[in-house]
DNA sequence: AAGGCGCTTTGACGCAAGTCAATTGCTATA
DNA sequence: TATAGCAATTGACTTGCGTCAAAGCGCCTT
């Protein structure tokens, strides 16, 4: 566990004694496929690193359609920009995809080192700037791009290798429902651009 | 000009001379309406806070279609999030609408003042994690919402006080441009609504 | 008062994407 | 091998919203 805490840029930087303290209020948590970790409106004092397999966060709406905001990969962190808030609760779903392992942390804990070290303040500052980027990025696409744009540009985004052929293996009604697409539309799009 | 900063959280918690380093580079800009203060893609060395009037910022799509992301009231301050990228560049365009004024302090020099005070660090987390929420809730509208639902949510949104007969001193296609509607749209739909 | 300009409204039309429903294919279980 | 269950595809139909174009309405200038 300690290996895989070190590996993300925000944890790198503690020195041993400050890293003993996370590690004491970490766990690990295993989920099978499909197995909800929390869902949206529930209040949130821990966030997470996804240390095997895929975490769904998503979006429910009243009538049951869910918007996939995020696919957090092996190695990332998700809901660690709620510390700050006074009542925090977590704004969306997070279901595993596939069986997955994520490594939970104590806010609360984490808040105190922060107090303590201001080069840890400026990195997750950096981090929280990234993600702004990519939701403005992501409005963007939603607001501003069709959703034929939307499936290309992603397709492009997953095939940096020359041209042709390649696997994902997440669901087709997934990558649907992170494009804000119905799956059979995404299926009829696909056709289109071959 | 020292007034308004402090009215904001960001500054109200920084000791005199803290505050005189910031003041010293800060600058007040006049802007006409319509006159632009930054292009999207621009370097990113200075961020703002509004004094008078009113921000507008927007994606700009190759084909001419802007989507308003915020319309930034006075008080308030936009494009303190950038900072932390080692190649800043603003991910909007910012133009005023009506005659505004804005303050425009130096981000490096801010910088070296958050290196200074994890207090302050905290401060602007807290406020990046609030603009994330938005965020989340703005691409929950876009892709979970009608734009019939969007727009009766901003009316009611607008309307606090008992019913009835309200004004907004924006014109109505920037409004429709907030919602991501085309001005003719939001004719209709507002028509329909009453 | 007349004209011009920008914003808003209205109507007619088209299209991209959603809905509903049926079919196919794949895997797992009996 | 049969069969149940879910994912993916396909087709026919519907619809919300954008586009284009015309008209209405305020506000300014001359």
């Amino acid at each position: 566990m300690e290996a895989e805490l070190k590996r993300h840029f925000l944890f790198a930087r503690l020195n041993d004694e400050q890293f003993q303290r996370v590690l004491g209020h970490a766990r690990r948590l295993h989920l099978d496929d499909g197995q909800s970790l929390f869902q949206q409106g529930d209040p949130a004092s821990r966030f997470y690193l996804v240390s095997k397999g895929r975490i769904k966060l998503f979006r429910l709406a009243p009538d049951g359609n869910e918007k996939v905001i995020e696919l957090v990969d092996p190695g990332h962190l998700f809901a660690e920009a709620l510390m700050f808030l006074n009542q925090p609760r977590y704004p969306v779903c997070a279901q595993a995809l596939g069986e997955t392992e994520v490594i939970s942390i104590d806010a609360e804990d984490f808040l105190g080192l922060l107090r303590e070290s201001v080069d840890l303040c400026l990195a997750l500052l950096a981090d929280m700037s990234l993600r702004l980027r990519a939701l403005i990025r992501e409005i963007d696409d939603l607001s501003l791009h069709s959703a034929t744009c939307r499936v290309a540009a992603f397709l492009l985004g997953q095939a940096p290798d020359g041209r042709d052929e390649f696997e994902l293996d997440v669901p087709k009604h997934v990558i649907a429902a992170r494009l804000s697409v119905k799956p059979e539309t995404f299926s009829r799009i696909i056709k289109n651009l071959k």
